[in-house]
DNA sequence: CAATGATCATCC
DNA sequence: GGATGATCATTG
């Protein structure tokens, strides 16, 4: 297992290495079985990659590369660079948060440094054929901060308003809140519209696919359309 | 249960 | 075709 890496440049110089390779190719070097399909394997990528590249944290609440401050994230794109899903960010804390603010959410802190991983992975190709692309750290922007910032602060009003029923997942612009469980019967305490507590299903921060589509079109200048 | 890693599958 | 809501595996 490689050692973890003690600075941005040697994370940059890993995925240098293996930028090209395919999943299968990676997991063969690391010994790493590689499932026929994701239905019932569906973050086989991202631990991978999180192994290949000197990942700690495992499922804890933490950054990736803690001492770094660095998030790392794989994104799944079609033969054009599009995005295929939108990305999620971590859970929505539904109680408990009121009051809380923007640079302090977990969602500013995970954000604010990222190593985005894209991997070459139509529908129709099998895990291990689909192809790592060339990793990037990216760091939001003025703008893309204050559109994450504005979003957050929309979504959590409504939350701490008791008013999680009503949001759905076209709700805001670059950020999005969708349910968040192992399936419809999980629940958690949230707040409900009279302001007092009850269960409902978890939640969690996802971003938009044309926001994760824009960040990859600033990295390698592509055309943002197609 | 809640956190991590996301993709699946259905509906529009 | 794309987005929304549902779901899967694993770990602490």
């Amino acid at each position: 297992m490689p050692a973890a890496p003690a600075n941005l440049d040697q994370i940059l110089a890993r995925c240098q290495q293996i930028a090209g390779l395919t999943l299968g190719q990676l997991a063969a070097e690391l010994q790493v079985p590689v499932p026929a399909d994701l239905r019932r394997d569906k973050g086989w990528v991202g631990q991978l990659l999180e192994l290949a590249l000197g990942a700690s944290g495992g499922s804890q609440a933490i950054h990736d590369f803690p001492h770094l401050e660095l998030e790392l994230k794989t994104l799944p794109i079609d033969r054009h660079g599009k995005p295929l899903e939108s990305t999620y960010v971590c859970v929505a804390p539904l109680t408990g948060a009121t009051g809380q603010q923007w640079p302090e959410s977990w969602v500013c802190r995970k954000l604010s440094r990222v190593l985005w991983l894209p991997i070459l992975a139509e529908r129709d190709m099998a895990p291990a054929d689909r192809i790592i692309g060339q990793g990037f750290i990216w760091q939001p922007d003025a703008a893309q901060q204050a559109l994450l910032r504005q979003d957050w602060e929309e979504l959590m009003e409504l939350i701490a308003l008791g008013r999680l029923a009503q949001i759905k997942g076209a709700h805001g612009k670059v950020l999005q809140l969708r349910p968040k469980a192992a399936d419809s019967k999980a629940l958690t305490a949230a707040i409900g519209a009279d302001g007092r507590p009850v269960l409902s299903l978890p939640r969690g921060f996802y971003l938009k696919v044309a926001f994760t589509r824009a960040i990859l079109a600033q990295a390698f200048g592509l055309e943002s359309e197609r």
